[in-house]
DNA sequence: TGCGTTTTTGTAACCGATTACGCTGATCGG
DNA sequence: CCGATCAGCGTAATCGGTTACAAAAACGCA
């Protein structure tokens, strides 16, 4: 019946101590309970539980050069595409023990540099990033500190970096084509801010590429950049259908672009998709239930996340794996895409 | 021109070395310049930017009893609510110097209890949390190892549990309060899955307390709990329409169910408001944005995060603070509700 | 210059877990 | 019955910072 020092937070020692072993034993228990004999084991697992002990992972990691913490680096955790893939990341990870951190950028170069140093000092073995530029001193850092890396929502067969995701060029290149194959000429583009955003640059430019290929041309008042927000995609359509030619087809970076988009289409009674197609990208849920439903490209969001997670957990582990790991887009044709109106074709 | 063993991370040490100076110096340097002269201190900066020294964090924390790392558990990243209060947290103790691990409990006290021992593990020295219903030992682990926490998205006056957040309650009594007096007698709502959810079951509570006042009562066949989808939404809309007597108003406990309600009144030729009025709540972006404009309750989702950010700030710091605060909502009234058809009033 | 004060710097103990290494005692063959 | 072997356990060094305490340097003033 006496009462413990009662330190708040019980130490291995003081497990020991209950156990009546040294700290190597309970140590074992907790690390490699077989080598351990059945009834002392039971003992110090009691012990454990009686004092509530529970690991001190610093010590552990000062220790084990190791701490089962990964990172993540994404633009903002606002943006449904980036929160989903981050859940996704979080989850397969919990799955395997580990914990992860995650740090917002604000699509800045400069943000990611300073939050990736706070990453490192608290012992991150492995991080998740977003896109593939990214600052070379920010490169040159976690390659010299050799914390393994990859790059998500882009691939590139050559890539010299890790990645894992889809040619964004390739997936609005095929897009547009869709558009032409179906009559349009006039395609413009809503896309998120280009500088230091390699995803929304490269889906500019598979629009640009496909037209190239069927000999047309993306004039540069039909690339509008906005904010990835509805109202900014508003905006911007606005500013379309304000153009003295305004275009019979509008490829959007994403579904919330495409919603204000849509939104402002209606606002300015112009039927989608009989005066107006419009694409989104992404498939969020509510592409589906938008009024007429969203033609757009699916990405597998989820999967990214876990590939990417699955990757570093190879890594880390010194287990097999490839580099660049391409996932499948795939276009989704609802009702806001159809031929161009006759008068413009 | 002697070439260093090439550690790849260097230590105190190190930079002591090559400041020629004692690690104390070089850790003082770091931790409060001022008491350092000032050509010494140049000397050790430069030595550290030579060597691309970075802290070791669980050293540090060892010693120091404290990491700069606050942990959050929220049931899914994936719902816009929850990820963008995390994102505000997340940028607000950023600029205080502190990381975010993020843990996803998916709405289960037992998940919760299992990660909040991973992130006391790894020295989390605050947790944001989401509710105030966690289980029993939950609190009590959290509380005999002394760890501060806030309760996100709810507030009472005499809450036992620091808070931040409204009254879930009196928001949704407000709701139907206001449907009640354009003339609704027959509300249904649509809520989220209210086992171990507080919130929903208080916004629940609210509108049955709000009728009761009125002297109405609220059927159990009105009352729909789904899982919080677009599609879910539909669904629960769909089976209230199919009802005998079907409502003339449907409160609904986010503005994703209430989205998936519209379309599925648009579906079935419902018109809103005319034959059926619909209240969402959050105040999402899109929800200024759907077919009607969708009248809905604000809540001040960013300043929450804030808040509870700078409520942990305070107390880790040692600085006074209040530990029940409660945040205002708003009506917003747009273009889903109006007075019910005449037939059914 | 010499002495007391103040400022600056260095030495070494410490945080808590892991594990190399060595010791103990049990088991077994001869 | 003895020595070899080995499973099981304990001792103590170690990881990389922080800081109490002590020592040294710098300073002020007579």
């Amino acid at each position: 019946m006496e009462t413990k020092p009662l330190r708040e937070t019980a130490r291995l020692v003081d497990v020991a101590k209950r156990a009546q072993v040294s700290v190597a034993t309970v140590s074992r228990v907790l690390n490699s309970p077989h080598i351990v004999r059945p009834d002392v084991r039971q003992r110090v697992n009691e012990a454990i539980k009686e004092l509530g002990y529970l690991r001190n992972a610093a010590a552990r990691a000062l220790r084990m050069h190791s701490n089962r913490l990964f990172g993540a680096l994404v633009p903002t955790l606002n943006h449904a595409i980036y929160a989903a893939m981050i859940e996704a990341v979080q989850r397969r990870l919990s799955e395997r023990g580990y914990l992860l951190i995650v740090g917002q950028t604000d699509f800045s170069p400069e943000a990611e540099l300073v939050h990736v140093n706070a990453l490192i000092e608290h012992g991150v073995e492995a991080l998740v990033l977003v896109g593939e530029s990214h600052a070379p001193e920010f490169y040159e850092l976690i390659e010299r500190k050799n914390i393994p890396f990859i790059n998500t929502y882009t691939y590139q067969a050559k890539a010299v970096h890790p990645c894992v995701g889809f040619d964004n060029r390739r997936a609005t290149f095929q897009m547009a084509d869709y558009l032409m194959d179906m009559g349009h000429q006039n395609i413009a583009v809503i896309v998120g801010i280009c500088k230091d955003n390699d995803r929304a640059t490269q889906r500019v430019e598979g629009v640009k590429q496909a037209m190239q290929a069927h000999g047309l041309t993306l004039p540069p008042e039909y690339i509008m950049e906005s904010r990835y927000t509805i109202e900014s995609g508003r905006h911007a359509m606005r500013r379309l259908l304000s153009l003295p030619n305004p275009p019979t087809a509008v490829v959007t970076g994403t579904d919330v672009l495409a919603f204000g988009a849509l939104s402002e289409c209606k606002a300015q009674g112009i039927e989608v998709p009989r005066d107006l197609s419009i694409t989104g990208f992404d498939d969020m849920e509510f592409a589906a239930h938008t009024e007429p439903p969203l033609t757009t490209m699916q990405i597998p969001l989820v999967q990214m996340g876990q590939v990417a997670a699955d990757y570093l957990l190879a890594v880390v582990n010194d287990e097999p794996r490839y580099d660049q790991i391409e996932l499948e887009t795939r276009l989704v044709v609802r009702k806001t895409t159809a031929r161009p109106p006759v008068s413009k074709q």
